[in-house]
DNA sequence: AATAAAATTTAGATTAGTCTAAAAATATAA
DNA sequence: TTATATTTTTAGACTAATCTAAATTTTATT
């Protein structure tokens, strides 16, 4: 068995795996965790013996198959009891991370698959994740951006990529929230603030915040 | 904030007091946690430090309303999550307990109010145990037992003394279920093992099985 | 290519929770 | 009521996960 704490390692690296590809660095784990980069060498020592990631010094870590399939087996509880809050317990997508944090760790297979079934085997969770299925198979996000947008076009808002509280929570004040249309009326040139139309409301969002709204294109 | 391991020592003394009374044993905590009279001794220290007990070195443990409000809360917990185990997931009553162990321990107060709203606010798991209000307060079973009747008597099943997974599933095939209601048929004197009709069929059960069975006569 | 800067690892210490073995206190029994 | 058994505590050690500070390696910059 995993403790809490290497699953969080685990989970970590295979984050960031996506986004820096090859040999994750020790610098940016203890940075997502939290933690400092000596603890970071010594947590990667212990996994790489329990052959969850390869590991060469000074050259960063990849997980192993076994490393990942954890990985993702924690994300895909963490986002079905992400659903779970929300659907059942009606909680907002704000308030959700933290306890699906903890839940995620409750690892067994059955309480997952009966969960699944119980929500309806959601294919996204309520920020537009997807949710790896039973198998591990997890379909990404293409990532077109709000801000990829030109003057005129029209999109749904699928997903977010920052998941901070007060991001999300803004983002529902202008109800920009999944599944609206918006629809780019103008874009200031110099900085990239945009004027979108949301649900006949004319909203000002900046870069900063519409480089972070996933969409697509309608 | 308290850790898994302090609120697991916690429950212990409470449901230890229920049954020793005053001054609950070194011993006693250590075999229930299946660990040692030291690393008890060592806990209750911990905790008194935290007002969590009261302690006098040889004269056993008691806890103080912090650390009484802890176990209920997490026994509260615990019995909730049971409910929703059951009722909503479709595990049986002999396989929740362990996840629900886990469970309890996500001691956040929003979390265990909607679970209670959502599960519609029930007074009993599904063994039959109450379940503290969101205020503390928790009604004890009055303990009568199948084993305490006579022939003759009937009764419904209200609730076992006895979690083993082996007991309860030993139940279920005799159709000994919470809400069951059994007729006393005959009692052998010599080891008082009973003969009883339940759904119209006639079972025998030992004195063992029967005195963990609650019920209320009727 | 030499040097400065940044990243990473090692060494040694710390904390929580546990253990064994021995000592001390309490309870039981001849 | 003294001896014996049982219970409980102390002392000292161990493991997992962390930290600081120092040493080492890699990367970037002149």
């Amino acid at each position: 068995m995993n403790s809490f704490t290497e699953e969080n390692y685990l989970k970590a690296i295979y984050k960031l795996s996506l986004k820096e590809g090859q040999g994750v660095s020790t610098n940016a784990i203890a940075d997502i965790l939290k933690t400092k980069p000596s603890s970071v060498t010594d947590m990667i020592k212990k996994l790489a013996d329990k052959k969850m990631v390869s590991y060469q010094k000074y050259q960063g870590v990849n997980l192993t198959k076994k490393g990942r399939d954890v990985a993702v087996s924690i994300i895909r509880n963490h986002r079905l009891w992400e659903v779970f809050l929300v659907e059942k317990l009606n909680f907002k997508w704000d308030e959700v991370h933290d306890l699906a944090e903890e839940l995620e760790h409750i690892n067994t297979h059955k309480l997952t698959e009966r969960l699944d079934e119980f929500l309806g085997f959601p294919k996204f969770d309520p920020h537009g994740d997807p949710i790896p299925d039973k198998d591990g198979n997890i379909v990404q996000h293409k990532d077109i951006t709000l801000s990829d947008l030109s003057t005129g076009e029209k999109a749904v808002i699928v997903g977010v990529k920052e998941h901070s509280k007060s991001y999300l929570n803004y983002l529902e004040q202008l109800q920009l929230v999944l599944g609206a249309e918006v629809e780019v009326k103008d874009i200031v040139e110099f900085d990239a603030t945009m004027s979108v139309l949301v649900n006949k409301k004319q909203t000002i969002i900046s870069n900063q915040a519409s480089k972070n709204l996933i969409v697509k294109k309608i």
